[in-house]
RNA sequence: GGGCGCAUAGCUCAGUUGGUUAGAGCGUCUCUCUUACACAGAGAAGGCCAGGGGUUCGAGUCCCUUUGCGCCCA
């Protein structure tokens, strides 16, 4: 006989990597279904997600950690229902982002530009750079416990992901989707480069509005800044931004304006450059702002850029790409904007040119990346005609090709499809997939091919040279699902996993990464990339706030997983949260958490402690234990409530509810198998004939907790499996679990299966005996009887007695009673004297704890349990009564009816508890 | 300006085909180291489910509306 020596407490520090490499060793994360092996079957569907690329330089993040969690879980549930599953890991190469990285470490370690480096040799550092941080962001992937296939890792500038973006760019190129002009684009000075409008965020900031006058032409400006408007020499104007001041090429009025219609045609002097400007009349201004006079800035501003395109306005650009003034700014050349800012306005003032300033709140556009003010400036960039890709992207999710999970983002996805702008796509940057069009130096012409060009293809010049910016990152993310799978080859695997099951990731990129993924999806495959998209929301700290740096609040996961456990943080984050919903992370739920990892593990101790030391007397081929007829009360009921828990989790996970299923299955583990059924079974195996049924009972029970809790805490599970099957082997009943797969994660999933009908009747008796035993549990905390004394008891149980005979043993064994003192009756002649009287149901119970009862205290704790009941009473009269009992379901009404009855009985006992 | 979400126990949150005196974790109070677990067990207190209106036999759940907070887009 093995005695089995578990610790006492769960130790997942030693657990956790042991656990992770038997897996790998045993090649669990490879699809069981391989186009690339021999007994491959091409009908099979598989199940595959993508992985949401993480940035290969960045630290690991709550973000990482929720997807990690979500989509092993999926991964998990669908490897063990015996479907081929890939999950495909990989890196982003995240262009800006470590580009900036890299730069600041050159700068700080070698005190080097990248400018002053070369791009080559800038190059190789960046390599070196990923190929450090690359381990790292991967390997704390591993320790979340990510079933993927690592042998099919991808990064996005891998040669096969370069050669896919290589064909988009030149595909996209030759339909003429892809141009390349000048146009108004965020422009991120400190970063010199453009990027597209999703990389800009909006702030509301306090700011202030300055009031000055442009002057008209002919109007010598006689009087000081008090002057008054109405004299007709100038127009007052307000702008958040002076130096802008310097591009005007227009001050614009409404058409209707009282005030200025009389200057339309006219001309204005711009401060301090002398220039001359027409005053033009456009819709667009609304009087009520400002001074309802409104300077234009076409070269800085998208809508002045849309008004001067409207009246064919000239352009003017005069910042340089680090946003400083350049020639066309005369005396302030060289200033950076904000320095320009002061300088300027100081200058205006000294001209009387200044009315005043206010302050005033407004948004302010700026970079994702750093938070710098962005500046609109007119710059040429390559950009992806996107109205069709949007309107195919947007078919798709609207005739139900693609279904976003929660519903509502579908709107959210719709109404940025419909308004969308086409998509900037070229980087001033050196990290990431350069752009593949050659400009020719002798005529002019663009070369655009799979391969690098030798000569100009329209006037066959060998003098060409290679455009110097590189994609946006997105623009190789959103080829993500299939370039991962091989695209543009027709691989093996890309036409057996392609297209992807299900794209599971943050609401917060449905934009960036999801939108694009299934426009270039069905651009470049012609399928939907997925057929739904499984949104989560975002992880805040404990009061809901944003996790960031700067704020500090930022809680880094894995301090937590040293402290906790990696499974404690999935279960954290599975449980508490709902699809699309944000949720607040608390230390104080993981620590609970761990707990229930703990208690799996108590359990788990418990039931392996019996099944080691079970010996059989009967023969391994009866199969006695596995028939509901010889069960315990207990036995049928716990059995009862887990095959209804497998059916609810089954529907649960079928509607991507998995929070509320994990839920349900804590509930069930712990409520209903630890604190009830493992009690009862203490009692049961101290009986022999009990003993055996009961162990297999517990053995099945806990195998198919752990079977369902595997996908949400994958390390535990499995290592307390491993030791069950071992027991099992060894045991006595190893006949009766013949069927043990190799390890947890690939053992089948629990099929749900229908009522047989006996189940009703046993779950309503087993409750009957709950409510006893709570209401003498109760009963005793209040009069403050010790735990430990074992009292005497009379049950009268009228039609219930024979059921309570049966179950005599577990009510005293629950509610510690003297067994030997414990009697059930049918009914009772007269009322014991000093003893407490308890009434559940048609039920009564006596527990004479002579010298604890008062007689007064008694009555009024029955008298006020009988007013409660009776109010109950008029309560469902009142309801069967009305139309409920005609309309509402028959098996609502029956329960109502059911539950009045009790009520009644229960009022007729307390009546005659009170008077007798 | 347009759209969306949230408002439930002291705190953080569940509660999805509407079913009839609302659940969890943490915290609080009382007991107990009962041989799986004190990372535990038993018991208890605590909520007119934001306000108003409607649909329905029945609303925390569906519809309208008000207030407060948050997010996205412009």
């Amino acid at each position: 006989m093995t005695k089995f020596e578990l610790p006492k407490a769960y130790d997942f520090k030693a657990t956790e990597p042991r656990i992770y490499a038997m897996w790998l060793e045993g090649g669990y994360f490879r699809p069981s279904n391989d186009p690339h092996r021999p007994d491959f079957d091409p009908a099979k569907k598989p199940f595959v997600l993508s992985i949401p690329p993480p940035n290969v330089t960045g630290e690991l993040h709550y973000g990482h950690v929720m997807f990690v969690a979500m989509e092993d879980l999926m991964i998990r549930y669908h490897r063990m229902k015996g479907i081929p599953t890939l999950w495909v890991p990989g890196t982003d190469h995240a262009g800006i982002a470590t580009q900036l990285q890299v730069e600041k470490d050159l700068l700080r370690t070698e005190e080097v530009t990248r400018e002053e480096l070369g791009r080559e040799k800038f190059l190789e550092r960046a390599w070196a750079w990923k190929v450090k941080y690359h381990s790292i962001i991967t390997q704390q992937i591993r320790r979340l416990g990510a079933s993927c296939d690592w042998e099919r890792e991808r990064f996005t500038l891998d040669e096969g992901l370069s050669r896919a973006v290589r064909e988009a760019f030149v595909r996209l190129y030759e339909r003429g989707l892809i141009y390349r002009g000048p146009r108004l684009v965020n422009w991120s000075p400190g970063l010199k480069t453009a990027v597209s409008d999703l990389e800009v965020e909006y702030e509301e900031e306090d700011a202030t509005l300055y009031y000055f006058k442009y002057v008209l032409t002919g109007c010598e400006l006689v009087s000081s800044s008090t002057a008054d408007p109405s004299t007709g020499e100038y127009i007052p104007v307000a702008t958040i931004r002076p130096e802008t001041i310097l591009g005007d090429t227009a001050v614009a009025v409404h058409p209707e304006d009282e005030r200025y219609k009389k200057f339309i045609g006219r001309k204005v002097i711009v401060p301090m450059l002398g220039r001359e400007i027409p005053v033009i009349a456009d819709e667009y201004v609304s009087r009520g702002f400002g001074t309802g006079a409104l300077k234009v800035t076409p070269g800085h501003d998208p809508n002045d850029y849309a008004i001067a395109q409207r009246h064919n306005l000239p352009i003017i650009s005069v910042l340089d790409e680090a946003a400083k003034v350049n020639a066309i700014g005369g005396p302030y050349v060289g200033l950076d904007r904000f320095a320009c800012r002061e300088k300027l306005w100081a200058d205006m003032k000294a001209a009387g040119l200044v009315i005043k300033e206010e302050p005033y709140h407004t948004t302010i556009p700026r970079s994702q990346r750093g938070g710098e003010i962005v500046e609109p400036m007119i710059s040429t960039q390559w950009f992806v005609r996107i109205q069709p890709l949007a309107e195919a992207a947007l078919e798709a999710v609207k005739n139900g090709r693609i279904r976003i999970v929660p519903e509502r983002f579908e709107k959210v996805y719709y109404n940025w499809l419909e308004n969308i702008q086409d998509w900037c796509i070229s980087r001033q940057l050196w990290w990431g997939h350069r752009i593949p069009v050659w400009y020719c130096a002798d005529c002019g012409g663009q070369t655009c091919s799979h391969e690098d060009p030798t000569a100009c293809v329209h006037c066959s010049s060998q003098n060409i040279q290679q455009d110097p910016d590189v994609l946006d990152t997105w623009f190789s993310s959103g080829l993500w699902p299939f370039s991962t799978l091989g695209w543009p080859e027709a691989t093996p695997d890309l036409k057996y996993f392609y297209p992807t099951t299900i794209m599971e990731t943050g609401y917060d990129i449905l934009f960036f990464w999801v939108a694009r993924m299934i426009m270039m999806g069905l651009e470049f495959t012609g399928q939907a990339p997925f057929h739904t998209v499984y949104l989560h929301g975002l992880i805040r700290d404990e009061f809901g706030v944003k996790m960031s740096k700067s704020k500090g609040n930022a809680v880094d996961p894995v301090p937590v997983m040293d402290d906790y456990g990696t499974d404690a943080l999935r279960f954290t984050l599975l449980v508490g949260s709902s699809p699309g919903n944000d949720m607040n992370l608390s230390l104080k739920k993981v620590e609970a958490n761990r707990n229930f990892a703990n208690k799996i593990w108590n359990v788990g101790r418990f039931v392996l402690n019996a099944v080691s030391s079970v010996t059989s007397q009967v023969s391994g081929t009866d199969d006695r234990s596995l028939n509901t007829e010889h069960w315990t009360l207990a036995d049928s009921w716990i059995w009862a409530r887990m095959q209804a828990l497998v059916r609810d989790v089954e529907r649960l996970f079928q509607s991507y509810q998995y929070g509320e299923a994990g839920r349900q299955i804590y509930e069930f583990f712990w409520s209903d198998f630890a604190d009830w059924y493992v009690e009862v079974a203490k009692l049961q195996l101290q009986r022999v004939e009990s003993r055996e049924q009961t162990t297999v009972t517990l053995a099945r029970v806990l195998d198919m907790c752990l079977r369902l809790l595997h996908p949400f805490t994958p390390f535990v599970t499995e290592e307390l499996w491993g030791h069950l099957k071992q027991a099992a082997l060894y045991s006595p009943l190893s006949t009766r679990h013949t069927n043990w797969p190799e390890a947890l994660i690939i053992a089948p999933w629990p099929e749900p299966r229908p009522e047989e009908g006996w189940e009703a009747e046993k779950v309503t008796d087993f409750a009957l005996i709950q409510e006893i035993v709570r209401a003498i549990r109760n009963a005793r905390a209040e009069k403050k009887v010790s735990p430990a004394k074992r009292i005497p008891a009379t049950i009268v149980g009228g039609a219930k007695t024979a059921l309570l005979n049966e179950q005599a043993a577990v009510i005293a064994a629950l509610a510690s009673l003297d067994y030997s003192l414990l009697s059930i009756l049918d009914s009772l002649p007269a009322k014991p004297e000093e003893a407490i009287a308890l009434v559940v149901g048609g039920v009564e119970i006596y527990l004479p704890l002579a010298g604890l009862v008062d007689l007064g205290e008694e009555c009024a704790r029955l008298e006020k349990e009988l007013a409660n009941t009776q109010a109950q009473i008029e309560r469902l009269g009142k309801l069967l009564a009305s139309d409920f009992a005609m309309k509402a379901p028959a098996q609502v009404v029956q329960k109502e009816r059911e539950k009045l009855a009790a009520y009644r009985k229960t009022a007729e006992k307390l009546k005659a508890q009170i008077t007798g």
